[in-house]
DNA sequence: TTTTGATATTTAACATGTTAAATAGTTTTT
DNA sequence: AAAAACTATTTAACATGTTAAATATCAAAA
């Protein structure tokens, strides 16, 4: 038989996103930066440089959509763009100062919602659903 | 300090549902559906008729997305659409025969995929999980 | 070395996400 | 009843998701 919609995994995990995102879009907006495009600065914020490939990787987004966003992250120039010697096929992405800039304004703001969420959902079992969480993921790599 | 993007509530939600999704996508890709429109479809075989407000809020999906998904699901007879007397606004959605074939014959594959993710994580685990999540979604109505 | 195969990135095409605005119909106010 | 406010759906515009194919480069095999 068919789960009910209500108690189906793949939607509650869309559902809880969405009310965890829901808190955080309007200070991206008003950053103007995309939830996507913050996720890639936010992986360069960690690790500069990077190549294209592991930063798709981390940020959680597919190749095609990365073009683009570099593309259009490069062109406000909070991040820069550069080739490797020794293999002419990769991109090396790093962070740019006004990247690092954008990173610092937003970084308090992030911190203070992600706090207001783990206080309402409560310390023990915000960790207990990461944990399940990550258990979930890594039933990819077995 | 900003989160580690590893440890990330939202980050840690998109990854999971990607790595559920994956097993899934093949399925509905061979039966012709994106994951939307199936999420319409399965929403409208538990109930029919729904208003496409009702509808929209069940399969977590924004109005522009279903007017765009209605249209394409109407015309491969999937659903029917109709409008309700007395309210000239409103949509009036409902499962039609094609879809219920659909159903019949996605259900089985699905079920065993989620039996499989349920049993690879563990039963317990698994329902610990959907709790949690439903907690975090219900943060949303406070 | 030339061919073959593999890898990294981009492009293409179409569906969906997202916000804002438009449209049409309904309800409430005055 | 006419105006104003509200509600349901659609349209518009642009970003991203998704799959497949194209490009360019590198590595391995013959």
């Amino acid at each position: 038989m068919l789960q009910s919609t209500r108690r189906s995994l793949p939607m509650s995990l869309l559902r809880a996103r969405e009310v965890v995102m829901a808190q955080f879009r309007p200070i991206l907006a008003q950053h103007g930066v995309s939830e996507q495009q913050w996720r890639v600065i936010r992986v360069l914020g960690e690790q500069s440089p990077l190549d294209a490939t592991e930063l798709a990787e981390r940020a959680s987004i597919l190749a095609p959509s990365l073009t683009r966003i570099i593309k259009a992250l490069e062109e406000r120039k909070l991040i820069t763009r550069g080739k490797v010697d020794g293999d002419g096929r990769r991109v090396m992405l790093a962070i740019a100062p006004k990247g690092q800039v954008l990173i610092s304004e937003v970084a308090p703001e992030s911190s203070a919602i992600y706090d207001e969420v783990q206080r309402r959902i409560g310390h023990e079992r915000y960790e207990q659903l990461l944990d399940l969480l990550e258990g979930l993921i890594d039933l990819e790599k077995k």
